[in-house]
DNA sequence: TTGTTATTTAGAAGTAGTTTAAATTAATAT
DNA sequence: ATATTAATTTAAACTACTTCTAAATAACAA
């Protein structure tokens, strides 16, 4: 029986070149290409795919995408297929729900053996992903096996402020004095913003500010001022 | 003799309007209008108007460009018209070369008072922003004072690597696993980085990071896993 | 009324970030 | 060859963040 593969990427090259990979395999049929998430959505609720071929990370789609997507088909399957391997983007690769992870410059092996072993259900990864796994001590069974908390995020409206004041640098004394609040407080609210993301430091918190809109880079200039001013 | 001023924004009506407001005023001439960052760099190197009025935070624009702007040409005055007011963003905008700042929701005499003043050499800021600068504690003057380092932020291939980690979120012991070094390094990198980009804590690297494209808040996935799960 | 959530405050222990100081290596210019 | 600078490395002291535990008030819904 076929496999039935959408390919999401936003870069017509890269779509071209793994729909032309992947037709040369008779177990393989392309019912779709997508060039963003939307399409990709629209796709997988017409189609079903057993699997989607995405690279979460270029323009139009994020690792939500996939989180969505599981969402939209009980039975799909996901590959992601990025350009990087860094610790932190396939730990969040596998919580969002990726089965299997190959890289864009792997073996055109890889590539075909990660849908075919994916739609039979088993996990696949290439050579340098599996590399990076091992270096990072990454479990993908553990994170896969993790109930991820499918609701969005809620936070409360003080929450929030507080996150913006984080994100613009301040401390929690200058949050406290800036929200005439005590330091206990903002301490409070911090922790409790850390645990509704799912994070453990400030780093992440400012991430999400930015990765939600709640803060703009654009408004941060970065010089350093010449000291001998004054 | 006439003001001439550029007005920068990438909403037509905000274009329109402000076009409408100021052209009831005989010593002001608008002598252009631009929707993006490029466009109002060719008006103000083309046409070396004496003020151009611009919200800096509005999709197209940055900081940076007041900046830019300031070293195309020498005589200019830039009034920034926003619809927020913390105090980062104006600290920023100052320090970028802001002479003028108001609110896009102030009184329109303000707003025509503004472009007046500054064309005469002054600096204006609407009940709103005075406001914020006193409740923040701001200084404009010292603030305009300073001498910014025009010289672009230049970080060492090591220090790129250093960033890309705490944006990723690791403490400077997981940083020194991964790089082979001390945390101590670790510690001086993130400390000459901080003063590279004219910072102080963590939430600005990686405001820096996420800014200068470094990493993608798209990879980035906030999800809490059910503490039940294992 | 009861139960839930948001908001507020507090103390303490442990971890991580920030500041300051200093030395070594590498690259470059004079 | 030597002086100068930037990059990289190590160290210690201090400040801030993170985790944990505990509790009180307010707003709101069942």
């Amino acid at each position: 029986m076929d496999i039935q593969v959408v390919i999401a990427d936003s870069n017509h090259i890269v779509r071209c070149g793994l729909t032309a990979i992947l037709s040369n395999f008779p177990d393989i049929r392309i019912v779709g290409e997508a060039v963003n998430e939307e399409k990709l959505k629209e796709l997988v609720f017409n189609f079903s795919p057993r699997v989607v071929l995405i690279d979460f990370l270029a323009p139009g789609f994020s690792v939500d995408t996939v989180q969505e997507l599981k969402r939209i088909s009980e039975n799909l399957r996901v590959v992601a297929i990025t350009t990087e391997q860094s610790g932190v983007t396939i730990v969040n690769a596998l919580k969002a729900g990726v089965d299997s992870y190959i890289k864009k410059d792997c073996d055109i092996h890889e590539i075909v053996d990660s849908v075919q072993e994916t739609g039979k259900g088993s996990k696949f990864f290439c050579g340098q992903i599996l590399e990076a796994i091992r270096r990072e001590s990454i479990d993908p069974d553990e994170i896969n096996g993790l109930e991820i908390n499918c609701e969005p995020v809620s936070l409360s409206r003080r929450e929030l402020e507080v996150i913006k004041l984080i994100a613009e640098g301040n401390t929690n004394n200058q949050i406290a004095e800036k929200l005439y609040l005590s330091a206990h407080t903002v301490n409070t609210h911090r922790k409790n913003i850390m645990q509704k993301l799912g994070v453990n430091n400030t780093a992440s918190i400012v991430m999400y500010a930015v990765k939600s809109q709640l803060v703009s880079p654009n408004k941060f200039l970065f010089s350093p001022v010449n000291s001998a001013a004054g």
